[in-house]
DNA sequence: CTGTTAGCGCATTCAC
DNA sequence: GTGAATGCGCTAACAG
């Protein structure tokens, strides 16, 4: 079945060092030889043992990503094509590692499954203690982080502040005076983002001279909890007249629940996300767009880039989110709400 | 930096071959140098090199998965998690393939990247033509398949046609009698389900004595074309009572569409997915459940037993769809909807 | 239970 | 331009 390369050889009637440089078009082979030797693998369907291949050049034509929480999710599969294509393009394979829950991150960190089994590491979306830091840093191969800034580490990240900020600003320039910020859980240093958004939101409604009263952050624990929020919503001294969601997956879950009590966006409420999920545009959610796609590749570019030995000029890159005003943003409007 | 095996072999005062079995756990090595080994390594930061391993074995330590579009999407990136979950304890990597066009297509299969650089081979909702898959056969590794029943071939699949029909039965014990069903494009090769759906679909219809005149077949080609079919239901000799789409992705698609020009779900029309897609129940969709994740772990599981060497008893599994009505299907009205 | 020996299949010197 | 050696780092078969 497999044959090796002296059957190659045989066949092409050539040594195995010369078929080991027709099939990698080495330029020390001639035209002739080089054809003769691709016919006789073709013939005999043989490929090169990428194993044997990387024992004898340390190269091993992987590039390992691991990615914060499942493959799932519209964001983390987007960021896997966007790698995918720039890898492929390098001809490099893409290995895949999760991490979803405790077990799983301690597996990986302890037994380092991506050691010496790839050329580079990807770390995408995913908040790493010092010690784990550290740990990868003693692997051995370059790593690069996406959406995650590590002094003197190559990066790729979005500034989720100003993403946040110029959110808050619409959403001020429109009238909104009342706010609401909904994020998701981060604790369990899985979240990456989430805070700097906050941040964000904070400052620019502390920068035009609200106060604590004018705004509330609410916390989203999972699908299933969107009623939950809503009702906190509702329950208030105030209804805000605009919610800033962490992320549309956050923002498309509220969206029925808060339409189930009544709530018309954005005629009764503004609703802003975050991110440009693939849905927000069908749902006509206003959001603030991350670049995923893009900021993928050029992750994978760099990673490509290290793999290779190289050092690339310009290894910490930040790109920038910006305002994708839809339908459920709007000015607030005068009296409240008639359904309350 | 990678230390070899000899360097803990000194340090731990034994031979490499004993490094080489304290590593992997042999029972062959006694309980004290296995650890003084493990110590050893540790402290050295040495990892075996997969490679060199590899090269020694005759096994990869490694899946690769042929996933047939991008991996984003829902479906399959769920796939992916399925796979992955299998792979990792069973101490497999993942390695990822794509085609999203005739290109990467040509391209796969060309190179055949995966041929030498991985145990076994899953295919994923991917129609391969007959020269495809004999080129896989002669790849010297074992091949399975997701969503493609291939003679003599290990495959998981679901039941289309039953789904399809079961979910037309509900539709018919609802009381509807006339229908349109909605399906996405089915040319180039990369359909798979699609057109076992339709199938189910006419049979039934059929079966209940309906003749072509009460339903119609219209085709849904991207994201941009929701309102163009809604166009087409509109224009038709008799609006449709119920409309049942080939997948989720469609049904979401339409639903927005539909209440755009003022058909409410289910008052005015009933609406059926397919696949249960998450976005499903957030939005009410009435649909038909394909158990991806499950299906997903149990390919993987072909895969590995497969890759072990071994012949799993059984190596067709087949699947059900089953039925879950949300809130978009109801009964007809009886008059035509007011809003026409 | 442990050490010694001999490849695994290729890429790369170095000669020619 | 091509062939003959050597070694990549590990595992397995064989002794002991």
């Amino acid at each position: 079945m497999a044959s090796s390369m002296e059957d190659v050889a045989a066949r092409a009637g050539v040594s195995v060092s010369t078929v080991s440089r027709a099939l990698r078009d080495s330029p020390l082979v001639s035209e002739a030889t080089r054809l003769r030797v691709h016919a006789a693998a073709e013939e005999l369907s043989f490929a090169v043992s990428r194993a044997a291949s990387s024992l004898a050049t340390g190269r091993l034509g992987r590039v390992a990503v691991l990615v914060g929480g499942h493959l799932g999710p519209w964001f983390n599969g987007t960021m896997l094509d966007g790698m995918y294509e720039q890898l492929r393009a390098a001809n490099l394979d893409l290995l895949v590692y999760r991490i979803t829950d405790l077990a799983e991150r301690q597996a990986f960190f302890e037994r380092l499954p991506a050691r010496r089994n790839a050329d580079a590491l990807i770390v995408a979306s995913f908040a790493l203690t010092a010690a784990e830091h550290e740990r990868l840093e003693a692997l051995g191969m370059p790593v690069v982080y996406l959406n995650q800034e590590r002094p003197g580490a190559p990066s790729v990240s979005i500034d989720d502040i100003a993403g946040a900020r110029a959110g808050t600003r619409y959403l001020l320039n429109l009238g909104h005076r009342r706010f609401a910020f909904v994020h998701g859980r981060h604790e369990e240093g899985f979240a990456w983002s989430a805070t700097r958004r906050v941040h964000g939101f904070t400052a620019e409604v502390a920068a035009a001279g609200l106060t604590a009263a004018d705004y509330q952050t609410l916390a989203f624990h999972g699908e299933t909890d969107a009623d939950a929020v809503v009702a906190q919503l509702l329950s208030g001294q105030e209804l805000p007249t605009a919610v800033f969601a962490e992320s549309d997956e956050i923002a498309l879950a509220l969206l029925p629940a808060l339409r189930r009590v009544g709530l018309g966006m954005p005629e009764d409420l503004s609703l802003l996300g975050f991110d440009d999920h693939e849905m927000a545009a069908r749902f006509g959610l206003s959001t603030i767009a991350q670049p995923v796609f893009q900021m993928a590749r050029k992750t994978a570019g760099l990673a490509i880039a290290l793999a290779d030995g190289g050092s690339p000029e310009q290894t910490r890159i930040q790109v920038e989110a910006r305002l994708v005003p839809r339908l459920t943003t709007g000015p607030p409007r005068s009296p409240l709400p008639s359904a309350l």
